[in-house]
DNA sequence: GCAATCTAGTTTAATCATGCAACCATCGGA
DNA sequence: TCCGATGGTTGCATGATTAAACTAGATTGC
């Protein structure tokens, strides 16, 4: 990923998070496994990355404990990469991604799937922020705090 | 971003976000804008990175619609890069992986900030996704379907 | 049981984006 | 007018990405 400054040591949230799944193909393998995708090939077909990419990849998701790699299922002999329980903690962000798309895109006719919930078949709602006390929160609504107690910081969500 | 292939013609939405803003420093630079960055300078200084990359990824963003250019704002002739509604937009997102790092990083105590309400200064509920009568739904209760009407997709978020 | 094919990689070479540093033009203040 | 800050641009070295060739073991077909 050219020498990049890790963000591993900064305090930032959003930058850790960028920092395990922040490329473009980690989330797409992750998107696949949500999918049910498993296998090394199936990968390598439906996203039509190298392959040498996509081995250091899953080797670097299995490291952080987004993927883990499973003997066998089908009776194969063959691994197969499943998501753990962190990695189906990425499914929110997933989901931003997918609406910020549907929301802002020029050119949403070109998208072809929408989510919707399996029981009813109909569009899901956009993901919603709420307070402690269940006030439903925009950008604006809130501001961030230093973890350790302390005065307030100053830097707003604004 | 080295020759990739531009996921922006794919129909997948999450693809086409990642096309956009699925690469560390835009994420950042939009980060910091809502935290009220707005000129030049202070995304440089703050974000440490190169200032040619730092050109190239605001014109980008300016492009895309997600940042816009403002003449000025306190009286100096330099122009200031301000978030649009579409850079807006990305707020979800940036929670998204901020409460995945929250959640699941290895080292939580090394996270400096915490999201919360402004007006009681407690932190926010982790994102939450509805179905349109109500009920809460985690990635097992949704599925992908078609745009254009006709038959249910065989990819379900499992 | 043997050959063909599939799987999951590794290796290699060429390419091209990235990061760093140095340079440059403009603006504002003294 | 000089000086520092601002907002870039240019050039080069690094190294990430890719396609393609190669490999070794597993599986399937016959």
């Amino acid at each position: 990923m050219v020498k990049r400054t890790s963000f591993e040591r900064d305090d930032c949230p959003i930058a850790r998070s960028l920092d395990a799944i922040g490329d473009w193909w980690s989330i797409l393998i992750i998107r696949e496994a949500f999918f049910g995708v498993s296998r090394f090939s199936e990968f390598q077909k439906k996203l039509g990355l190298a392959k040498n990419i996509l081995t250091v990849r899953l080797r670097a998701l299995v490291d952080q404990g987004i993927l883990k790699t499973a003997p066998a299922s089908d009776g194969s002999a063959y691994q197969e990469y499943l998501l753990t329980p962190k990695g189906r903690g990425v499914f929110p962000i997933l989901v931003a991604l997918r609406q910020w798309s549907e929301e802002f895109d020029a050119h949403p006719e070109e998208i072809a799937t929408i989510l919707v919930d399996k029981e009813k078949g109909r569009p899901v709602r956009k993901l919603e922020l709420y307070s402690q006390d269940g006030r439903l929160l925009g950008a604006g609504d809130t501001t961030l705090k230093p973890r350790l107690a302390g005065k307030q910081s100053k830097r707003a969500y604004s």
